[in-house]
DNA sequence: TCAAAAGTGTTATCCTTACACCCATGT
DNA sequence: ACATGGGTGTAAGGATAACACTTTTGA
């Protein structure tokens, strides 16, 4: 049997679902796109049904969203296919399997504005343990006491186990942090049942349900997964893909170019070396023009080299080292 | 709407195929598993529909593996979905949409066997122009040149489009060549009609039937896709995820896991340096043992660091720079 | 004059790359 | 002896990270 002739007859309805992480960077961070029609509802990312009239996947995502948003995306990259047949308790109350395909999708700063029903959330919102721009956040010291909590409970042949994933993903308070790792850490708080809709869904978990963090918000069905997907792809996706300039606006000053990329990373960079290693990549060139925008002395505006996607591909905006320390 | 009430009833009959490319490294060098009932048809990965009871994506995948070729995954990672609708000719002619979640699996080296209906083949037999390892392959000159041709056949406001795609591909003779655009460069050759599923799939292409580079194998449905998506996901991975050691025996010398990363990336490596490398990132300890297989001094026998993946989960073996020349 | 941001210089350190060379074994 | 692969030394060049410092504006 090939994928020439699949049996169809076996497999009962399929739904899939196509949603998209709309990425912007403001002033006030990263920032992406939500519906929140009902107030008394988690706020949900834009999406809609794969129909037999889309022509690709992509195509079908673009239709949705400008459909519900007025928005004409630019960038857009799949991100991964979510199916677990039990994982959000809606999907398995119905008959048949829901799939979801989540998109990355990025947006120029300057397109931003409010819009019927849809909102822009900062996306530490909804991941405060992920922002270390000022800092160890707040939110991370119970939350390890939470995990601590977890693996002391465990039979010790396990126990390793767990304490190696715990680590791995929220270090340890003299240890590293890795940015990339949002992924993995939401799902460690999942299983853990730190996070409301484990709860939701009826997932088995160590945790009671007042256990769950408060202080970051949820959202719809697994959206709060597939947005955690994303943060972890451009996280890496920024080291070695000059994919900040599809974030920003046409010119920019080395500043605004920084605070973008740490937004992103959710960590501060060092202003000196930053402006060197970018200028010395050939990523950008100077337009001449000067911005008095912030206070102080006028900053020189420049603009994307986009030579550089076909001179150098594999080249990004360079982070530093993972970060120590609490 | 959002995805706790898909609208079902408007889509049609969607059919999910998950299909594996698994990988193992030999002597011979990197292998995928094929299967080949039919003598008159091109091979096929291993696939089969996603069903109700897989209770995830992965379990799936992992069953139709186990169905078809009695192999029981280690690594496992998902790659992309396709579905376009009218990709490939026997999806356009049945009624309804067929997706298809590809899949990489890695196996060690030892567990490799012949087996009924199915097996190994080199991965260069259907990308030959992706083997660097012994300098610029032959296969490459032609396929330039049709792609000159290509180009030169194109008024001027989009000639300089296809020429950027072009150069970020394939380079030029003097400049050059990024391993990770496997599938850049089959997405390419596909546009063209340089690729016979091109033809057989119905796409209007620019360069004759005739004119399909036939020194590489094809495969069934869109199987090569789905296989340049997994050499580029593999190259890419190689260099910051120790994930060599997935297709590595529990005790290898250097050399050999030297030529296991020089297949995979498809380029030779200082083996002074790489040594190094590998040695100071502490990917490996010293078992003690020698090995005498090879001709020569006896070589030590190392063993994958399995400490590293929470120690630096960030590194991975490490390769020079994009190579240059013909 | 001072605060705030822009921008440059410099240095120590580490990593990469390339080249040269010696070591241990089988034939 | 010599071929084959194993393994070490080292030095040049480049990239990184940290520190200090000057410049230009607005208030």
């Amino acid at each position: 049997m090939t994928l020439d002739q699949p049996t169809r007859g076996r497999q009962g309805a399929i739904a899939v679902e196509l949603g998209a992480v709309i990425v912007a960077v403001t002033l006030e961070g990263p920032q992406v796109l939500v519906l929140h029609p009902d107030p008394r509802r988690p706020a949900a990312l834009p999406s809609g049904p794969l129909e037999p009239h889309h022509r690709t996947l992509e195509a079908g995502l673009r239709t949705w969203v400008t459909e519900k948003t007025s928005f004409d995306l630019g960038y857009v990259e799949q991100l991964y296919t979510f199916g677990d047949a039990n994982r959000h308790a809606s999907a398995r109350a119905q008959p048949g399997r829901a799939l979801s395909i989540g998109y990355l999708a990025l947006v120029h700063q300057r397109e931003i504005r409010q819009l019927d029903a849809s909102s822009w959330r900062g996306w530490y919102d909804f991941f405060p343990w992920e922002d270390w721009r000022d800092g160890a956040p707040g939110v991370l010291e119970p939350v390890r006491d939470s995990i601590a909590g977890w693996i002391a409970e465990t039979p010790s042949e396990e126990r390793k186990s767990r304490e190696e994933r715990a680590q791995l993903a929220f270090g340890d308070p003299n240890g590293h942090w890795n940015g990339e790792l949002t992924l993995e850490r939401y799902e460690l708080l999942y299983e853990i049942g730190l996070v409301p809709e484990a709860h939701r869904d009826g997932a088995a978990c160590w945790a009671p349900r007042e256990a769950a963090i408060m202080d970051a918000d949820s959202l719809q069905a697994d959206h709060r997964r597939i947005l955690a997907t994303a943060i972890s792809r451009l996280r890496g996706k920024i080291k070695y893909r000059p994919v900040v300039f599809d974030l920003m606006p046409e010119r920019f000053t080395f500043l605004e170019l920084q605070r973008a990329v740490e937004a992103l990373a959710g960590v501060e960079l060092h202003k000196a070396n930053f402006r060197r290693l970018v200028e010395h990549q050939g990523l950008v060139e100077d337009t001449g023009e000067k911005s008095s925008a912030a206070g102080g002395r006028p900053a020189s505006l420049f603009r994307f080299r986009r030579e550089v996607l076909v001179e150098r591909p594999a080249i990004g905006v360079g982070l530093p080292p993972v970060r120590r320390g609490t």
